[in-house]
DNA sequence: TTCGTTCTTGACGCCGTCTTGATGCGGAGG
DNA sequence: CCTCCGCATCAAGACGGCGTCAAGAACGAA
């Protein structure tokens, strides 16, 4: 899922209905996009790829079922289908074209919420895309999942600031990042200038990574500016 | 999922029902297995884990929606509830327990074989990794499904929310798991806060599993983070 | 009701982690 | 040549987290 609270893409003409699923929706701490025609949703989605999508079958300008498959042929999103009428042969095509569940209105939105939240779960499970979440650098690999980092194979024990510091650090391999820019990520804002603590804690974390702390290999010193995390061994 | 065609267990009392269900699903090429009660139901999945459950909540032997938790607590594949009644409680409930999709009676069993393969089109993604109702690591053995802990040969009684605990951590094993969440899991979110709790009963699981509580093998704490079982036993 | 089990809550001592100060080294600049 | 400043390292103390014990509260069964 991207970041915290899931994007929701909603496609819904009717207005009662959209201000109703609007309410119920940003009650439980969704972001939400919505669109009133097949040719927005599509665009929408292009722009900001959402985490499920609630879709209207009865469209204005275009048909359901095409948005759906338009929408399927590029995005891994659940696809919620909502339709005003019950026929058995609609929902079939709709589900076998990739739609993930199917609602007949009139629905409670309790009942939606709770398929939301299904679809969501089953989203969160399907690893794939995301950060890989490992990192492996020679002899240093970190397992950002598990929350545990190894040595040529020997698994090391971090605190819990020295791993803060480690992940800072790998999220912008290669680049140079400042004392106060890691002091901000890792200690707070209100630690900014304590570059004091910076450097304890490099030389705890060299003592454990780097084979010869006094010539890392990993953790570089950028003179004057902050450290660097190689991104390629020497 | 397991070899060809996908095995599904159908829990269903109602003969008519459970006859037309038989003939539509055995028309689509799946395997079926075919349990009358709840308890059935929970047998037969343990000795051969199903790829997808169709469950009738309206059993005679027992709830329906204890027959769902149980078969959650240690089986991934999606379970697919029907029931007589159309309650929008008892739906929110079934999904947030775990079930995957829900259809009320009557349906159309064209919108069930429909639904089916929207499950198991979601099941096949999740990687293989053969289901087992059984976890053992070193001296410590667990039988998710029968609810049952040994330690060396010998079983162990465990109090509801220390097997909770256990299998939360079981769920992720090798990972390290946060205060928080492990508190969120077990005693709900409410309680995400109260991390003495924690210290207590990992005291009290240590006591019972490991062989030197004061040395653990399986239960490891990762200071400031958070709890780890450990997926090698050391 | 009573009994037994389980969960909650509090107190206390220990240990790991973080903070902080002191010291040494080396390069840049006067 | 000396001084100053940034960086690395070490060590000691403060602090909070952790494990443990035990008593009281809540719950369910008989």
């Amino acid at each position: 899922m991207s970041p915290n609270p899931p994007l929701i893409l909603l496609v819904e003409d009717d207005l009662p209905i959209r201000r109703l699923l609007h309410a119920s929706l940003l009650g439980e701490d969704y972001r939400l996009l919505e669109a009133e025609t097949g040719r927005d949703a599509l665009r929408f989605a292009t722009q900001q790829p959402p985490d499920l999508v609630i879709l209207d079958l009865g469209l204005p300008d275009m048909d359901g079922q095409e948005v759906l498959k338009q929408l399927r042929e590029w995005l891994r999103a659940p696809i919620l289908i909502l339709s005003a009428r019950d026929q058995e042969q609609q929902k079939i095509t709709a589900l076998d074209a990739g739609a993930d569940d199917y609602l007949t209105k009139p629905f409670s939105t309790g009942e939606l919420l709770a398929r939301v939240r299904v679809a969501l779960r089953h989203a969160a499970r399907v690893p794939g895309e995301a950060e890989s979440s490992t990192f492996t650098q020679g002899d240093l690999h970190v397992d950002l999942a598990a929350r545990r980092v190894f040595v040529s194979e020997a698994e090391v024990h971090l605190t819990p600031l020295e791993y803060k510091l480690l992940t800072t650090l790998i999220h912008h391999v290669g680049k140079v990042l400042t004392h106060r820019f890691l002091l901000k990520e890792v200690w707070g804002p209100g630690h900014a200038e304590e570059t004091h603590y910076l450097r304890v804690f490099m030389a705890s974390l060299r003592r454990k990574l780097e084979a010869d702390p006094a010539q890392p290999l990993h953790l570089l010193t950028e003179p004057g500016v902050g450290y660097r995390l190689a991104d390629q061994v020497g």
